[in-house]
DNA sequence: TTGGCGAATCTTGCATGCAACAAAAATACA
DNA sequence: TGTATTTTTGTTGCATGCAAGATTCGCCAA
């Protein structure tokens, strides 16, 4: 029929419904990869001008992403990015623990055969992952794998409160892959999810549980020797620079 | 579908930064208690004029309640109330009860003597609740105390998915109260709250799980059971009117 | 220099307008 | 009469404009 009647040309823009879902995943991944580092504001117009949509987009993305925790609203005063609390580490290691826990549980429990396959695709994946330089990757891949351990598990309030912790997660975990990489530590992350597929292979509950468990005291363990450890002066919970305007 | 809540005069706005906090707070309450149907579809232009707002705040509110499940957005095509689903009535109480059990067992490890003052003022309230003849007063009142319990438990992230749960079961609790109250079985409500008091002021983590795991299973095989004498013609799971226009 | 007060500036929150998409109605056609 | 196509109507998603708060800056006094 037509395909440019009066956009004023360079602007090529999304299709109807997507600006915002396009805005709000951008934002998203570089929330979780650290690349908007936590407590930076945010702008609506500067992020506006950066999609090259206008504000109402954006809002509804910022306004998702609050709902998500990833960033946090300051009544007429914009958002901020969510900051990456220290003190309440130990906290969300207790609420991730739980639901890991329990996901897992169901998931040896209900996983069909077709789960069986699907998790160990994504366990081969993450293996990959893990021996590519991409960290960004290995976020991925370990998110994905859990989330279909998840799924597996056929209750879908457990899948979505998980799911929200393990996105949370990829912020914790991408500090400590970065030092992973850095101290040549990356064999250690080599076939983590390997017990977990066997135990939900087997239907085995209580070892699932188990299994899901040390994981998660594994991880803490292992991020909070990272951050004792770090040894890369870059990273700092706190944004340190963007002092010259606002 | 009826009188307008606020906004006595035709131009007085509300504060600036309150249009769509309003305008969720309102449709929530709807929402939840049942006065908006399950399933009825929500046009934004008709919510801007109930409220005497733009269709801004309208969309705000909207993006709000979505992130909570209470409604269901449809790309392109708006929200609707979301169903109360009863085929995921069981998840639904798999996952409450986890996050019930937990919170209880946080609750009774770190109160602080001040939480047990506040404790026992809302499990009060509750019981005067269950004596009035406001159904939505006893909604309310179940919900701050275990809200309060999760609190007292010291763990944002369980307080805050706790809290989730909680707002969806306020929709069933409305069902099994409304049904309650019809049959003169309000009795059965009475001092629900007292034992959680008990193991929790005894920091009794065991006695607490047990507990909430039983408050949550009596609930469960009391709303079944009232589904099943469901008196009350007026419930559908689908919304039977508003077949002249959407 | 420091601290307070008011104006200028910036950003947000809401209102409004318009075009894209979807549903419904009307029309054409077999 | 039934079905395909076009027209019409309605609603959503996004852009834009404007005013309320907030922030910043300048000025002045202590």
């Amino acid at each position: 029929m037509q395909d440019s009647p009066k956009t004023p040309s360079n602007v090529v823009k999304y299709r109807k419904g997507s600006s915002a879902k396009e805005v709000c995943e951008g934002l998203r991944r570089r929330i979780l990869t650290l690349d908007l580092r936590p407590g930076e504001p945010i702008d609506e117009t500067q992020i506006s001008e950066m999609f090259g949509v206008s504000r109402s987009p954006v809002r509804e993305a910022i306004n998702r992403l609050s709902a998500e925790r990833l960033v946090v609203a300051l009544p007429n005063r914009g958002a901020i990015v969510a900051p990456v609390d220290l003190i309440g580490f130990p906290q969300f290691m207790a609420a991730l623990d739980l639901q890991q826990r329990f996901a897992t549980r169901l998931a040896a429990r209900h996983r069909s055969s077709a789960d069986l396959v699907r998790l160990e695709m994504l366990a081969t994946e993450y293996n990959e992952a893990v021996r590519s330089p991409d960290s960004v990757r290995v976020l991925e891949a370990n998110h994905d794998f859990h989330l279909a351990v998840a799924e597996a598990g056929r209750n879908d309030y457990v899948t979505r409160q998980y799911g929200e912790l393990l996105s949370e997660a990829r912020r914790y975990l991408h500090i400590h892959i970065e030092y992973l990489m850095a101290t040549s530590g990356r064999g250690l992350l080599e076939d983590q999810h390997l017990d977990f597929l066997d135990a939900i292979r087997a239907r085995d509950v209580e070892e699932a549980d188990k299994i899901a468990h040390e994981h998660t005291l594994q991880f803490e363990e292992r991020f909070l020797r990272a951050l004792r450890h770090m040894p890369d002066p870059n990273f700092q919970i706190e944004a340190p620079e963007r002092t010259p305007d606002r």
